[in-house]
DNA sequence: TCAATATGTTGAATTAAGTCCACAATAAGT
DNA sequence: ACTTATTGTGGACTTAATTCAACATATTGA
């Protein structure tokens, strides 16, 4: 892409480790499957290059990628509830009666943190 | 990025669903807590325009800046157990006995698909 | 209703993601 | 051990992801 965003060139840790292990739970997946890098770049249409990078857990690969891995392996149904609004207990707390559609900053007075 | 893969450009229903879905969640959950657009972004080090990509689930955005939004709202942890071997059961099944480092080709006999 | 703020949209500029190549290193099967 | 296939690495090239600016639209709170 072009300017690179600072999540992108230097995630915090945190996200990085999670992609890191995304990128080794893929390979482990691809293997027990006993498919090469090359099958699973033929089936998302990427290069074998990509598909290595995304086992690495490259932070600046794109989601189409990660998530086209999974598919190739049939485990994109594990990406389902991410963030699924049914599961965020913290957010069902803090979501005050009605759901906004835009998050104002107009009264802070009462309403901050 | 140069040449943009399949995956990327045009991904495979599935896929484009499952982004979608996802950024609809990160927009749930972003409201929920009254936060903006740009507080998001500021938190990740993006700017607005990608944050509100990824609340549309653009394929083409990069995997850190999904992940970063997770993270941004507290919810990081849903990412551990995608592609998790221990849930793989359909991997495990497939995994005989050794787990190789890499993924042979050379008995086209007895082992196939 | 009205003012203030959040978000959407378009277009232009920048730069790194993705591809490809060629070769090296490593692991698998016989 | 030996052969063969898979994977790793580094560099060069292409182009799309990201940023930014300026304005339009929509929503909020009062």
């Amino acid at each position: 892409m072009g300017n690179r965003s600072r999540i992108t060139e230097s995630p915090p840790a945190a996200v990085e480790n999670a992609l890191r292990q995304f990128g080794r739970n893929l390979r482990t997946a691809r293997l027990r499957r006993r498919l090469r890098i090359q099958d699973v770049a033929d089936r998302i249409g990427a290069s074998r290059f990509t598909v290595a990078n995304l086992e690495k857990g490259k932070p600046g690969a794109s989601a189409a990628a990660y998530f086209g891995a999974l598919w190739a392996l049939g485990l994109l149904n594990q990406a389902d509830n991410l963030a699924d609004p049914d599961r965020d207990e913290e957010g069902k707390v803090l979501e005050s009666a009605r759901s906004p559609r835009r998050a104002s900053r107009r009264r802070r007075l009462d309403n901050d943190f």
